[in-house]
DNA sequence: ACAAGTAGTTGGTGTTACCAATCAAAGTAG
DNA sequence: CTACTTTGATTGGTAACACCAACTACTTGT
């Protein structure tokens, strides 16, 4: 017994409804990213450093990912001129990572795609629903 | 102008929203998939598989994958004993795909577990929060 | 000062995913 | 009824992704 509220029956529903939508965000922004030759993994990673500045171990907590797959993504993303790696004088072992000009042109561009995009998906759904939503989802934790 | 209600903030704010409930998700699936030896995506061929026996180019179209990427799925699932391919008689180049016995308990084993999993995520809600929520996940369209 | 721990990279392996090419079976002309 | 085209699936080739184990370089603790 995880939970109080909720039959086994409700929570299979639930747990469909989270898991279509959430494949058909993925689908999206594979589909997004694809388009500007960008992995899943890399929109990620852009979508990241738009608001963050982080070490490499910082980066692939946020991602989930192992640290020397981070190290890979973000050569990729440095050989592409998108990122660059910031070296850090109070700790020479570390370096931040952050967005070169280019690679924040197209982090917003993208992101501004995906808005749009999801406002699109969410037509059927009112001004107050849309709020509603987002607070739900907000109020569902990571773990 | 994609769509009347929401502005471009509330726009931004629910695809964060999504993004990161969809992101949240996925790693659910991954953990829960890993701890059983499977990657994300023969999660989601086994949780296919479980309402359906489709044929490769079916469940290529439903995964959104190259009929070639399923082939390789479906060979490494199938070498594992969880799936097998059934020949058809009315189109004898295509076959459908099935779970065997032991795939069908893994699949639902795993749907047990990860259905848990999104109840302790939503233990925050109560259950017209719920109902609400998978409603509205409901009402947003693939595209 | 030296042992232990941390940040990051490198090398090796397997999976995922695409494309182009191929093969076999069905469908469609002529 | 043969020839052309289309469709279902696989194969081969390449690249990205992701892990682990091992390593280097730097920092911290005793």
């Amino acid at each position: 017994m995880t939970s109080a509220p909720g039959s086994a029956a409700e929570d299979r529903a639930l747990t469909d409804a989270v898991a279509q939508a959430s494949f058909a965000m993925t689908a999206l922004l594979t589909r997004v990213g694809a388009a500007h030759d960008l992995s899943l993994t890399q929109v990620r990673v852009l979508a990241i450093l738009r608001n963050h500045e982080p070490t490499m171990a910082q980066l692939a907590d946020h991602l989930g990912l192992d640290r020397s797959t981070v190290s890979g993504l973000v050569d990729r993303a440095a050989k592409r001129g998108l990122v660059e790696r910031v070296s850090n004088d109070e700790d020479r072992r570390s370096s931040r990572v952050r967005l070169t000009a280019a690679g924040r042109r197209l982090a917003e561009d993208g992101a501004d795609e995906i808005s749009e995009a999801v406002a699109a998906m969410a037509v059927g759904l009112d001004v107050d629903e849309r709020r509603t939503l987002r607070d739900l989802l907000a109020r569902m934790r990571p773990a």
